[in-house]
RNA sequence: GCCCUCGUAGUUCAAUGGACAGAAUGCGAACUUGCGGAGUUUGUGAUAGAGGUUCGACUCCUCUCGAGGGCACCA
């Protein structure tokens, strides 16, 4: 990557790290930085060093002491020839490391809200831009399967439905369940607890049956969750989400008892009003609860059973945290924890703390019943994608189970686009017409693009070949795009630090305007010379590449036609 | 009460301490005898307020105002 052969060079002559920027004015160059000013060194100096250097055109200062170097054509339009060799690769690296990501986690017994719709398409861009550079990712959707929810559950459940009811009759019952009577209920004794605070002890004592294996309270724990996840798969497959692996709460429970044991053995976990707490003496954190009065356990005990099981067995070199930002000071308990523990540094985790979705009025809340479920959301952004297809002019000549088709990935694409083109940190206000933007910055934008590429190539019958481009003169649309191309590679790298996918959707939102730019003023299979012509086309071609690795990596689908 | 996050055009979002704060949408005006009009061009309009650090601040620090989240038996 050329930006690290700058920083070397600067490195070399400066002996100090400079901080290496690509200007928004093009008039500045490709790449800036202000090395000088910060050591208070003499910039001209430092570009008389480099200016002879291949890699630039030339290389100025400028302003109160910025270094700006520019390129040579010969490099930027090597990025084309480049694109076209490595294909679906291109962006990508070999780091070798290892990732264990932790998202999505939908709760049983709850629908699919909106409200885990952030993590889990944040959580699996994340996964597949670490996997593009190299890293053996390990996704692991750690379900909602465990806790005083249950509880709470059961006991809803035994008084209104199953209530004198055994055997046959009862098994039936268990069997028809469905999500929605599951989350009715749970909205119902969070109404009826308010005014009967005794049912909150019920509850608690029957999850502490539950953890003692009960068995009762195991069997209709057992018919929530398998009903669960028949609802979750229906989900994931229309939002092609891949998981490695869920274990979910529930599998850690046999290695609670040694966690709590190592807590008090090293003297971390203390008693307190009949609870076992960890206290963070240097840290200004409130302390953590391990173990409740009554014996049972909490979230917290259950993430560090977790954590052991994770680092034992996958040995990473960061894991993830693909989680809301209310969980932010549980989260930092965790991390403080598991370093009080000595069983690693808490640099080793991060914590994705992503902003909720809410409501102009406030936030959602599965106990008062205030929820959107997720598939509402799909099956309406599919319908409005369809509803365009068959007004535009663009849709002929599809079939119908092409439609149907191209209907679903754009509708999903909308969706999720509209979640990875912002930063994860802050809310999201949910507003139905913003989900399912079609226009502008929306996932269809650039799916159109990509589509309008296709048919170009398709026209020109168009192969690529493995051939050197030849220097050319470029009008101002052909320079601007491959002034921005080559940075593909360094915004992935990019996107990963900062786990931010919406670095991403900037870049290629930004390309794909350029081009459509072009792409109406300067004919392409009609160039003025068979050179342009094939020139404009590796260019497409190029750009069709990238806007494809990139909607990859979001999760987005790129139809070749829509 | 204590802690955390966030206040940018009417609305929704960008901007590793850098050069004239950039888009989308909305509203107004244009572009099709050219390869896809889900497109393109153009006008409009913003850093909550007050100090401070800096050659330079949306960005860092302090205070005020406003919004959201969290603070031991939910997860």
């Amino acid at each position: 990557m050329i930006r690290n052969e700058i920083a070397k060079l600067l490195r070399e002559i400066t002996g100090k790290e400079a901080r290496i920027e690509h200007p928004a004015d093009a008039g500045h160059g490709d790449y800036s930085t202000n090395i000088a000013m910060e050591a208070k060194l003499d910039a001209k100096e430092i570009a008389r060093k480099i200016e002879d250097n291949p890699m630039f055109e030339k290389v100025e200062v400028a302003g109160p002491g910025f270094i700006n170097f520019f390129l040579t054509k010969e490099f930027l339009l090597d990025t084309i020839t480049q694109i076209l060799r490595q294909k679906e690769k291109y962006g990508g690296a070999e780091q070798g490391k290892t990732l264990v990501i932790d998202y999505s986690a939908p709760n049983i017994a709850k629908p699919f809200g909106i409200g885990h719709l952030r993590s889990t398409i944040i959580g699996q861009a994340l996964y597949n831009i670490y996997e593009f550079l190299g890293w053996q990712c390990i996704g692991d959707n750690h379900l909602g399967d465990w806790g005083t929810q249950f509880g709470e559950l059961i006991y809803q459940l035994k008084k209104d439905k199953l209530k004198d009811k055994a055997g046959k009759e009862k098994n039936k019952i268990l069997e028809d369940l469905t999500i929605e009577e599951l989350e009715k209920l749970y909205v119902k004794f969070h109404e009826e607890a308010e005014k009967t605070p005794k049912m909150g002890e019920e509850a608690r004592s029957w999850f502490k049956k539950l953890e003692k294996g009960d068995k009762e309270a195991k069997e209709i724990w057992q018919a929530c969750v398998d009903l669960s996840l028949k609802e979750f798969d229906r989900i994931y497959k229309l939002l092609a989400i891949k998981i490695d692996c869920a274990l979910g709460e529930s599998f850690y429970q046999g290695m609670l008892k040694k966690v709590i044991d190592e807590a008090i053995k090293k003297k971390i976990a203390t008693k307190s009003q009949g609870a076992l707490i960890i206290k963070y003496p240097q840290e200004k954190l409130p302390p953590a609860m391990i173990l409740k009065s009554d014996g049972a356990t909490t979230y917290l005990t259950r993430d560090l059973a977790t954590i052991k099981y994770r680092l034992k067995k996958w040995k990473p070199d960061l894991i993830l945290y693909e989680v809301g930002a209310e969980q932010y000071l549980h989260f930092k308990q965790l991390f403080w924890a598991v370093e009080l523990l000595r069983w690693a540094k808490r640099e080793k985790f991060f914590h994705v703390a992503h902003g909720l979705i809410r409501f102009k009025e406030g936030k959602l809340s599965t106990r008062k019943g205030r929820t959107i479920h997720l598939e509402e959301v799909l099956k309406e952004a599919i319908k409005r994608a369809r509803k365009i297809i068959e007004q535009s002019e663009t849709g002929r000549g599809l079939s119908k189970e092409e439609k149907e088709k191209v209907g679903e990935a754009v509708g999903i694409g909308a969706v999720k686009y509209n979640d990875l083109s912002q930063h994860y940190s802050g809310d999201i206000i949910f507003d139905w017409d913003k989900i399912l933007n079609l226009k502008g910055n929306s996932g269809p934008y650039l799916q159109y693009t990509f589509a309008r590429c296709q048919s170009v190539l398709r026209k020109a019958e168009y192969k690529v070949k493995d051939e050197k481009i030849k220097s050319i003169d470029l009008n101002k649309e052909e320079e601007d795009i491959l002034r921005i191309i080559y940075e593909f590679p360094e915004v992935i790298e990019e996107a990963a630090k900062n786990f931010s996918p919406n670095l991403i959707c900037n870049f290629i939102f930004g390309l794909a305007q350029r081009y459509n730019l072009f792409y109406t003023l300067h004919p392409i299979i009609k160039a003025e010379t068979p050179e342009l012509k094939v020139f404009r086309l590796a260019l497409t071609a190029a750009i069709a590449q990238v806007l494809k690795n990139a909607l990859s990596l979001l999760g987005i689908s790129a139809p070749e036609k829509m």
